[in-house]
RNA sequence: GCGGGUGUAGCUCAGUCGGUUAGAGCGCCAGAUUGUGGCUCUGGAGGCCGUGGGUUCGAUCCCCAUCACUCGCCCCA
């Protein structure tokens, strides 16, 4: 038991599990699909420097949460902490930068390490969209709405929260960062320690500290609306109009900062209070300059990146299996009758369970266990005839059936 | 990375004030039922009591370490 466990942080997914997982990729899939996101997908491992400079030098997950090595040709890799760098450094890659603006969806794992908690894996897994090449307000709308659509359809919305907040552009960003230094400074000897060290790191966490003491000097610490510049604070107004128009509800929350460097205007987090302390589920925002910092051109980015272990805590009930037919023979000529019906069933799209021992009581007993919705039974009598026993095992009714026509037969039961 | 909690059967959990063969329910296997499931009854398999070390005549129990999970912080999906 000790022994042989999955790496820390790690876990496999168990067919129960892949299906909920697989449930929520798919929906996502689909669901962007008809907001004209089309699926990307990039290696699992990239040079380092793409996460290391678009997600700020200074960050947790770049100074002590990246899975970095050094491969067999001296090459500096990294696994991949998260996916927008990947996605644009494709975007430059693969020349796609003279059609845009592109639209991506995206799935699969990520790396970091963290100290393993419930929702917080080293290797887990993601969903995403990126929209690039739109610096319209427009896209971050319809961005939001298609994540509050996916959220939706996996039947989490109505327990999630969609808090919204604006970072404003470069300008404005760096006015407010100006104005929350000067102001901290002045209470060095009351801050927090964690936040002392935000205050070099990432003034803008600050407003976010759980800490008490923290709390009653960030109640008058300065207003980020009051250092917005018209700019911003009409790309803001037009974000929060759509969405209203669009009915998509949502929270300000003034104190709310992404992690990472390259965020600029909409940040946003879908939360719950159902996971602990990990309670973001579904979270992104706006990335102007980020394509740019990866050595392209100037190209507007906005998207949002979604835990499908959180959500698959959060969603309960999705996708219940294929309810199977069992074919059960009895007696030598049944099986040989058996081995070439389900063959002949399954290519035709029916799904089949083909138990391999035991008499018929048994037999029935595992079909009922997998959930089947009928058996056929093969019996040498019936056989002899040209017909099968038909059970109906929710019904608990049972009739023959032509062999050669018991696809009718089958589907009736549907 | 920091602080706390928990590790006993596949799962959920009892238990031993330190004492020789460690229990229950569920699940699993088999039988009652060699051509009829779900219900019931009977029987069975399955544990280095997370791992390593220490204290002790003796440790699943006490101590230390370690690993894993877990709660909070940090950070983040």
């Amino acid at each position: 038991m000790a022994k042989l466990q999955p790496v820390r942080g790690t876990h496999d997914l168990l067919p129960e599990e892949a299906r909920r997982h697989r449930h929520i990729v798919e929906t996502g899939l689909s669901v962007s699909g008809r907001y004209g996101f089309g699926e990307i997908e990039t290696p699992i491992f990239e040079f380092t420097e793409v996460f290391e400079r678009p997600l700020g030098e200074a960050t947790d997950v770049v100074t002590k949460e990246m899975y970095t090595f050094t491969d067999r040709g001296g090459e500096q890799l990294t696994l991949r902490p998260e996916g927008t760098a990947s996605v644009c450094r494709a975007l430059i890659s693969g020349g796609l930068t003279q059609s845009l603006p592109a639209k991506f969806y995206y799935q699969g794992p990520m790396f970091r390490y963290e100290r393993p908690q419930k929702g917080r894996m080293r290797q887990f897994h993601q969903i995403g969209i990126e929209l690039l090449g739109a610096a319209e307000p427009q896209a971050d709308i319809e961005v939001i709405a298609c994540g509050a659509d996916i959220l939706d359809a996996i039947g989490v919305l109505d327990r999630t929260t969609l808090e919204l907040n604006t970072l404003g552009d470069t300008e404005s960003r760096r006015a407010y960062r100006g104005a929350l230094v000067e102001y901290f400074s002045a209470y060095r000897d009351a801050l927090s320690e964690d936040s002392l060290r935000r205050l070099e790191v990432n003034p803008l966490r600050i407003l976010d500290s759980k800490d008490e003491g923290d709390r009653r000097l960030i109640k008058d610490a300065p207003s980020f609306d009051d250092h917005l510049n018209a700019a911003s604070k009409d790309f803001f107004g037009a974000v929060t109009q759509g969405l209203d128009a669009l009915g998509v509800r949502f929270v300000r929350n003034p104190h709310l900062v992404r992690g990472f460097d390259y965020y600029c205007h909409t940040a946003f987090e879908f939360v719950t209070d159902a996971l602990g302390a990990q309670g973001t589920v579904m979270a992104g925002g706006r990335y102007d300059g980020l394509v740019e910092t990866l050595g392209g051109p100037a190209i507007p980015g906005v998207g949002w990146a979604a835990g499908i272990e959180r959500l698959s805590l959060l969603a309960e009930g999705i996708a219940e299996p294929v309810r199977p037919i069992a074919i059960v023979p009895v007696g030598p000529n049944g099986e040989a009758e058996a081995l070439k019906l389900s063959h002949r069933l399954r290519r035709a799209g029916f799904t089949i369970e083909h138990g391999y021992t035991g008499n018929l009581g048994k037999r029935l007993k595992r079909a009922t266990k997998l959930g089947a919705r009928a058996a056929v039974i093969l019996g040498e009598d019936e056989l002899a005839r040209g017909m099968v026993q038909l059970r109906d095992l929710d019904a608990g009714a049972q009739d023959e059936a032509p062999l050669d026509r018991i696809e009718e037969s089958l589907a009736r039961l549907r």
